[in-house]
DNA sequence: ATTAAAAGGTTGCGCATGCAACTAAAAATA
DNA sequence: TATTTTTAGTTGCATGCGCAACCTTTTAAT
């Protein structure tokens, strides 16, 4: 057993999850970067929604992405940033901001599909179709555990 | 099927292992809290191979914990201002700064094992040993799909 | 012995998170 | 209608990560 393996050995359930969580970014990231995009993990996975919602509500966002709403509202900068998305107030409710896609942030849309596909197929390697349902069984089972609620 | 249900089943592999990671870190930093300790997970992480490793040098550290030796930098510091660990400076290398436990520290470190196990307690709920199992290999098989090295 | 390269740590920067306090607008209540 | 409560979003603060630049000490090369 290679130093790296008997030290992979010896992590527990938490640093496991850790771990493959931080690769996973890193290598979306890093497959985007080595496409010619810049974008990170948390604002594609709030442009992804804000494409399917059709110019959902900040709250609305928040709640799909399960991410905090000053989260949203720091991401939205971002990718306002970028001019990929727009905010837009509600014409009824002047509370609620609407965000929208320009056609930069559709067009990145689309161009950031195939490297999000790419990314699922590296991680997911030769591991059986099987093994992938049990494992995300048993992460909705603790995401389920630990809901109070 | 709950709207929180219809939530959780529309989400991706990513998402759900960043939700459970979430979910477990705070779960752990909470069941500290109500015992009257404050700690953070990262800390602990850096604390636990403290004591194993007995006076480690930082850069051992960064390599049990996994961690970037600039993070592991800032956690030693944050131990220090608690009174956890001291730096001491390793007689032979000058480079080298070695972790030491305070006797705070290494009480510390008792009152929060069982802190640990019931908190992994919670996670693992009823799932049957054999699925967590094949949840760790298929952890370990993501982590090693990514690894380029 | 002198110079170059490598190793251990620290610091600064950008970015993401969570929580709490805050503003503005809408809804509920009296 | 006036007042209170709730809701949507923003901002500030503390915390954590990763990367790159940097300093110091040690090791390697010539």
């Amino acid at each position: 057993m290679s130093k790296k393996e008997s030290l992979k050995f010896h992590m527990n359930l938490g640093m496991l999850i850790e771990t493959a969580f931080r690769a996973m970014t890193k290598r979306f990231v890093n497959n985007a970067y080595k496409s010619g995009i810049d974008i990170s993990l948390d604002q594609w996975q709030v442009l992804g929604p804000v494409w399917q919602l059709k110019s959902p509500s900040q709250k609305e966002l928040g709640e799909v992405c399960l991410k905090d709403k000053a989260s949203i509202t720091r991401t939205i900068n971002s990718l306002e940033k970028k001019s990929l998305v727009v905010r837009v107030s509600d014409q009824i409710d002047h509370r609620i901001k609407r965000v929208v896609l320009t056609n930069l942030g559709e067009q990145l849309f689309y161009d950031v599909l195939p490297i999000m596909e790419k990314t699922r197929e590296e991680v997911r390697g030769d591991i059986s179709e099987d093994q992938i349902n049990t494992f995300k069984k048993v992460l909705s089972k603790i995401i389920e555990n630990l809901n109070v609620d």
